[in-house]
DNA sequence: GCCAACGTTGGC
DNA sequence: GCCAACGTTGGC
């Protein structure tokens, strides 16, 4: 099993928005970067773990856990002109984009600030920290088992 | 809201 | 296929 890290603006989804959606589960859309496209593609499989994470607010932190529940399929938003994320390059029969879908697991008592990561030995190495604009990025098991253990405990 | 970093686009 | 221009991300 790998594990992920998501980001996203709480302003525009955040952990509470997937909380409150019909089982709990909603579709990763909107990913336009190769990079991130490719370990969904390449390496995301049903039962992987992520850790949910708001960027661009304060503060800046892992804010809880999810799972994948879908496997990568042509992400429908790529098709759809009324969506800000409309691709008119992206052929129908050999879609550009993918998507998984994501089910909430877990909200932290504790967020896990960019801040802290920093400042600590076993995940400052953490994809987050060196490369800083990637929205879909792996992270070590050893990573994970770290973040919930600040984030749960 | 600023702006550095960096990914993408397109002219040549 | 280089690289300047441009657009976006995301910490601060």
């Amino acid at each position: 099993m790998n594990h992920w890290l998501f980001k996203t603006e709480p302003s525009t989804y955040s952990v509470e928005d997937l909380m409150r959606e019909a089982n709990q589960t909603c579709t990763w859309d909107g990913i336009r970067n190769y990079q991130a496209r490719n370990f969904i593609r390449d390496q995301m499989e049903v039962a992987d773990e992520i850790l949910l994470y708001h960027s661009r607010c304060t503060p800046t932190a892992v804010v809880g856990l999810a799972k994948v529940v879908r496997s990568a399929y042509p992400d429908p938003a790529q098709f759809d002109h009324t969506s800000p994320y409309y691709d008119a390059k992206s052929p129908a029969d050999n879609p550009r984009w993918l998507c998984v879908d994501i089910q909430f697991m877990n909200k932290f008592i504790t967020p896990v600030t960019l801040e802290v990561i920093k400042k600590t030995n076993v995940l400052n190495d953490m994809v987050l920290v060196k490369q800083g604009r990637l929205s879909i990025q792996p992270v070590t098991a050893t990573e994970y088992k770290a973040v919930v253990k600040f984030g749960l405990g």
